[in-house]
DNA sequence: ATAGCCTTGATA
DNA sequence: TATCAAGGCTAT
C-alpha cells in the first residue's frame, strides 16, 4: 500500500502540471517541530457561540483555572455558558456550533493555508483527518487512507510498559476494569497458551491476536476453560484509545478510550476550555504527541464519539449513567463477535487443514484497531456480505466456487477470509425496507438476518452459519453446479479478489453514522455527496492497485479516472444492491431517513427507474461477481480517452479484459445466451446514466452549494476541464 | 495542565 | 454486594 518513491515523485510533477485546485493540497500538519510551539491557548468564552451572557459574569471566576481546588460543591451547582455544550441548551447542538464555528474560522484561514500547504507538500505527511483528502491527496498521502488507518496504529512512543510485565510498578496505571494485568494473579502470560489477545510489547504499541496453536492443545472456541468457568474476554478489550492509541483503561463519556483522555475531556467539558489550534486543525494526535494541541485533541475526543452529555453537571459522583445498557451491549457485541471468530477459525482449521494456517493470516486485525470500527457508536449491525457467495438467483457464482469460496458439490459456504476487519461485524443503522427490485435479497435464503430490535439488523458472519443454496432452483442450475470446477482464468480470479465489499460497506454506515450522531438533522444532499466522495476514494483506492491501471503513468490514471469514475460508481451500486442486497434506505442516527438508493443515481430522483432496468436486465444476465470486476475495468481502462500517453498499455489492458470476460462468460455461462455481447452493451446505460448524474451534481454544486474540498467535486470540475 | 490513582454510589 | 464509570486528588 505504500507508495513507492517514485510515484511520489512524478504525482508531485503531475500536481504542478495540472494545476489541481486549491484544496488539492489540504495536507495534514506533519509532525514537525511546529508543534513544539503550539501552546494551547486558553481563550475567554466570549466566542460566537456565547449565547448565555447573562451567566457568564458570575461563570467566569471559575472558567478557566478552576482546577477543583477547593473541590466544593460551589464550583459545581451550575454549569455556565460552557461553548460547547454545557447550558441551557441541548449538548448536540452545541457541540454543532462548536463545528460549525470552527469550519467558519477553517473558511477563513484557507487562504493562508494554500500557501502553507505548498510549504509543506514536499514533507511525508500524516492525514488525521480522512474527510480532508483530495484526489491529489490521494495521490500524495495514500497510505494514510481511512482505510490504511483501520490496520494499525502508528505509536511511535515507547512500548506499554505497564503491559510488560514488570510487576505492579509505577507504570500500572490502569486502574481498570478491563485490564487482563489485574485479573488472577500472576502476571498475564504471553498468551501463546490460550490464543487471546496479548499486548505486544514491541515498539509498535500494537495489540495483535495471537492464535491458539495450530491443530491442537484447548482452544477457546467451547466458551469455558478447563475448570468449566467462562472465558475470560476481558482480553478483547485491550483495544487502543480512539484519541490517542494509549492503553484503553475503560469506558468514558460513551466509548473505551485511555485514562489520559478520559480525563482530557472531563478537564475541558467541566471547565469550559476553549482552545485554539496554531497549525492547521488537524493535528496528529497520539500518545506522545497528545499534549501539544488540545484543541486538536478534544476535537478528536468529539469526533470518534465522546459524548459531552456524559459528563455530569451537577459534578455528582458515582452511580451509573444511561450509557451504562450501551455499555453492556457494546460488551456482549464484542464477546460474540470473539465467540463468532473463535467458530470461524475452528471451522477453518478443519475443512482446509492446519498446515496451511500461518498465524499472520487468520489474525482478524480487527483487534487492533484504534480507530475500530467496533466501537460504541455502532449500535445497530449491518448485514454480512458475502458477494462471492451470493448470485442473483441464489445459486453460488463459478467464481465463488473457483475460489473455494463454497462447496459445488454441497453448496455450502466455506468460510470467506478472515483477514481484514472486515470479519467484524461493522456497524451501521438499517432501514429494513424490503428489496423493491425483485427480491434480491429475499431470495437469498440464508436466513442469517436476525433482528436485534425493530429498526436494526444483525448479522452473522458468513463463516459462522453456513449457507445452504436452494439447489432445488431450477434457475440455479448453472454450469458451475456440475461436480467438476469450472475452469475460471486466474485474472478473473485475481479481479475478484481486489475487491472487498465489506470494507466499502463498513465505511459507508461508519460514515453515514459519524456524520449524522449528535446531529439534530443533516442536511441529506451534502451527506450523500460525503458519501459518494468516500465511495470515489476507495474506487481510486482500487485502481491504483490493480494490474494494467498501476503500471500507467500518474497522468493517464487521472485522466482514466476522470472519464470514468461515476461509471464506476453506478456499477459499484449495482453491484452492491445485486450482490449485496443493499437496502433502499437507512436511518441515521438521529432518525433521518438516507436514501441509499440516491447513491446509485447520483442524487437524481428521475434516473430511479432506468437505475432499476439496468439491474433487471444484469440479473437477468446472471451477472456475478467475475462480470462485476471485469466490467468495471473496462470502464477503467478506456483506451479511448483523450490524450493518453500510454496507450497502448490501456488498449492492451482493455482487450485482455475484455477477452477474459468473454472466455469465462462462455465457459461458465453458457447456458445464457450471448452474455458477453448484452453485458458489453449496458456499460453505455450505465455511461449514460452516470453522465446525467454528474451533470446534475455539477449544477447542484454550482447553485447550491454542495460540499466542497472533496474529491467528488474535484473530479465534476476536472472533468470539465478535459 | 496532565495523567495516574483514589473515592463514590447507582445499578445489576 | 460487586461492579464500574463517574468525579476528585495530587505528584509531576
Amino acid at each position: 500500500m505504500l507508495l513507492d518513491m517514485e510515484q511520489q515523485q512524478s504525482t508531485a510533477s503531475f500536481m504542478v502540471s495540472l494545476n489541481i485546485s486549491p484544496f488539492s493540497m489540504n495536507l495534514n500538519q506533519p509532525s514537525s517541530p511546529v508543534h513544539g510551539s503550539t501552546q494551547p491557548q486558553q481563550q475567554q468564552p466570549t466566542n460566537n457561540n456565547n449565547n448565555n451572557t447573562s451567566n457568564s459574569n458570575a461563570n467566569n471566576n471559575n472558567n478557566n483555572n478552576n482546577n477543583d481546588g477547593d473541590g466544593t460543591g460551589s464550583d459545581s451547582k451550575y454549569l455556565p455558558d460552557y461553548p460547547y455544550a454545557i447550558g441551557n441548551t441541548p449538548l448536540h447542538m452545541n457541540n454543532n456550533s462548536l463545528q460549525q464555528q470552527q469550519s467558519h474560522q477553517h473558511q477563513q484561514q484557507q487562504q493562508q493555508q494554500q500557501q502553507y500547504h505548498h510549504q509543506q507538500q514536499q514533507q511525508q505527511n500524516n492525514i488525521a483527518n480522512p474527510n480532508n483528502f483530495s484526489y491529489s491527496y490521494i495521490y500524495n498521502n495514500f497510505e494514510s487512507s481511512p482505510y490504511i488507518f483501520s490496520t494499525g496504529y502508528q505509536d511511535n512512543a515507547s512500548s506499554h510498559s505497564h503491559q510488560s510485565g514488570s510487576g505492579g510498578g509505577g507504570g500500572g496505571s490502569n486502574g481498570s476494569n478491563l485490564n487482563s494485568s489485574s485479573s488472577s494473579g500472576g502476571p498475564p502470560n504471553n498468551g501463546s497458551s490460550n490464543g487471546m489477545l496479548n499486548a505486544n510489547n514491541s515498539n509498535s504499541g500494537y495489540i495483535t491476536l495471537i492464535p491458539p496453536p495450530v491443530g491442537g492443545g484447548n482452544t477457546t472456541s467451547n466458551q469455558t476453560n478447563q475448570n468449566g468457568d467462562p472465558i475470560d474476554f476481558k482480553h478483547l478489550f485491550e483495544e487502543l484509545c480512539p484519541v490517542c492509541g494509549d492503553k484503553v483503561s475503560g469506558y468514558h463519556y460513551g466509548l473505551l478510550t485511555c485514562e489520559s483522555c478520559k480525563g482530557f475531556f472531563k478537564r475541558t467539558v467541566q471547565n469550559k476550555k476553549v482552545y485554539t489550534c496554531v497549525a492547521e486543525r488537524n493535528c496528529h494526535i497520539d500518545k506522545t504527541q497528545r499534549k501539544r494541541c488540545p484543541f486538536c485533541r478534544f476535537n478528536k475526543c468529539i469526533n470518534v464519539g465522546m459524548k459531552l452529555e456524559a459528563v455530569r453537571e451537577d459534578r455528582m459522583r458515582g452511580g451509573r449513567n444511561k450509557f451504562g445498557p450501551m455499555y453492556k451491549r457494546d460488551r456482549a457485541r464484542k464477546l460474540q463477535i470473539m465467540r463468532q471468530r473463535q467458530i470461524a477459525l475452528q471451522a477453518i482449521r478443519t475443512t482446509i487443514g492446519s498446515a496451511d494456517i500461518k498465524p499472520g493470516q487468520l489474525s482478524p486485525n480487527s483487534y487492533q484497531t484504534p480507530y475500530n470500527t467496533i466501537n460504541i457508536k455502532q449500535e445497530i449491525q449491518i448485514p454480512q456480505v458475502s458477494s462471492l457467495t451470493q448470485s442473483p438467483d441464489s445459486s453460488p457464482s463459478p467464481i465463488a466456487i473457483a475460489l473455494g469460496q463454497v462447496n459445488p458439490n454441497t453448496t455450502s459456504v466455506i468460510p470467506t477470509s478472515l483477514t481484514g476487519n472486515g470479519g467484524v461485524s461493522t456497524m451501521g443503522t438499517t432501514n429494513t425496507s424490503a428489496a423493491s427490485l425483485g427480491g434480491i435479497g429475499s431470495n437469498s435464503g440464508n436466513g442469517n438476518n436476525t433482528y436485534e430490535h425493530d429498526s436494526s439488523v444483525s448479522l452473522q458472519h458468513t463463516s459462522n452459519s453456513k449457507i445452504c443454496y436452494d439447489n432445488t432452483n431450477p434457475s440455479s442450475t448453472a454450469d458451475s453446479m456440475s461436480s467438476e470446477p469450472l475452469r475460471v482464468s486466474p485474472m478473473i480470479r485475481d479481479f475478484v479478489q481486489t475487491i472487498d465489499d465489506r470494507e466499502w460497506q463498513a465505511q459507508l454506515f461508519d460514515l453515514l453514522q459519524k456524520q449524522s450522531y449528535n446531529q439534530v438533522e443533516v442536511d441529506l444532499f451534502e451527506l450523500m455527496c460525503k458519501v459518494l466522495d468516500q465511495n470515489l476514494f476507495s474506487q481510486v483506492d482500487w485502481a491504483r492497485n490493480t494490474v494494467f491501471f498501476k503500471d500507467l503513468k500518474v497522468d493517464d490514471q487521472m485522466k482514466l479516472l476522470q472519464h470514468s469514475w461515476s461509471d464506476m460508481l453506478v456499477l459499484d451500486h449495482l453491484h452492491q444492491r445485486i450482490h449485496n442486497s443493499l437496502q433502499d434506505e437507512t436511518t441515521l442516527h438521529n432518525g433521518q431517513i438516507f436514501n441509499l438508493l440516491n447513491l446509485g443515481i447520483l442524487g437524481v430522483p428521475d434516473l430511479v427507474d432506468f437505475f432499476n432496468k439496468i439491474q433487471c436486465d444484469l440479473q437477468e444476465l446472471k451477472f456475478d461477481m467475475g462480470d462485476y470486476v471485469c466490467m468495471k475495468f473496462l470502464i477503467l481502462l478506456n483506451p479511448n480517452v483523450r490524450n493518453i500517453q500510454n496507450k497502448k498499455t490501456v488498449a492492451d489492458g482493455y482487450a485482455s479484459v475484455e477477452a477474459a470476460l468473454c472466455d469465462y462468460t462462455l465457459t461458465c455461462y453458457s447456458h445464457v445466451d450471448n452474455k458477453f455481447n448484452r453485458l458489453i452493451k449496458v456499460l453505455p446505460f450505465i455511461h449514460s446514466l452516470a453522465d446525467r448524474g454528474e451533470q446534475h451534481l455539477y449544477r447542484k454544486h454550482c447553485t447550491e452549494g454542495a460540499p466542497t474540498q472533496t474529491l467528488l467535486m474535484e473530479m465534476l470540475h476536472a472533468k470539465r476541464k478535459m
